[in-house]
DNA sequence: GACCAGGCACATC
DNA sequence: GATGTGCATGGT
């Protein structure tokens, strides 16, 4: 990935803020509107969104069917579970000793301050959820607005590493600042949020577009991509 | 058998 | 502050 970054970056074109909703009109008449998270509670979307770090969706599956087959899917449970327990029926998403930890934590924090209902979570500001839960260990920035946006539908861009890779193979942002450095996580989040109006419906999409398109034509095998609907913009 | 996948914390310099 | 490394499974 920062092989590619440094080739490209001095070449990169920034789209013009049109461009990039341009873009997003482009991969929803491709793909359709998506409907995300693939989750059928708030509560899911969470978990899947800590389980999902760095590992394949497919392996994530298996987890949250473990879980649901043993009725352990749900924040109090999961709180009362032993970790040796727990990690047993996370283990098909990987790395289950450490995804277990954060999971713990999760569920402390979610008990702790909002007795464990997401209703009560919603009442509060994004911001505020935001710093919370980056103080949560095992939160990052992607986690939390994953988060943010697809369980509690606060208007939060994710940035992950699909959009990194797609953005940068199309040259559609800049790759780095005036030092030459590559942008962080907050920089390519205000790419996007800077660009577009600010919609939880657009963002919840737009990120659910890059995903398919990143499953699909763009793997990060690829070298490119011609075929797929941002080839146009290469 | 190697490589990759919807990160993050921690150690080291 | 920047960079490197460990964490682990399952599909290709």
């Amino acid at each position: 990935m920062k092989s590619f970054m440094k080739r490209h970056s001095a070449e990169a074109r920034p789209l013009k803020p049109a461009s990039l909703y341009r873009v997003y009109a482009d991969l929803k008449k491709r793909f359709g509107h998506q409907n995300w998270w693939p989750g059928e509670t708030p509560f899911e979307v969470m978990v899947g969104a800590i389980l999902t770090q760095n590992t394949a969706w497919s392996n994530v599956e298996k987890a949250i069917r473990n879980l649901k087959e043993k009725h352990a899917l749900n924040p109090d449970k999961m709180r009362g579970m032993s970790s040796r327990r727990l990690a047993a029926l996370i283990k098909p998403a990987g790395f289950f000793n450490v995804k277990t930890r954060r999971l713990k934590a999760f569920v402390r924090y979610f008990h702790d301050n909002y007795r464990s209902q997401i209703k009560l979570m919603k009442r509060r500001p994004a911001a505020v959820l935001r710093r919370e839960l980056l103080a949560v260990h095992g939160i990052g920035e992607e986690t939390a607005d994953s988060i943010l946006l697809y369980a509690l539908n606060k208007s939060q861009f994710v940035i992950d590493a699909y959009t990194k890779r797609i953005f940068m193979r199309h040259r559609l942002n800049e790759t780095s600042d005036a030092a030459g450095t590559s942008l962080d996580y907050g920089a390519w989040k205000n790419l996007f949020v800077s660009a577009l109006p600010r919609s939880v419906k657009l963002y919840n999409d737009y990120h659910a577009q890059i995903v398919m398109l990143g499953k699909t034509y763009c793997k990060s095998a690829q070298p490119k991509c011609y075929e797929c609907p941002l080839s146009k913009y290469l």
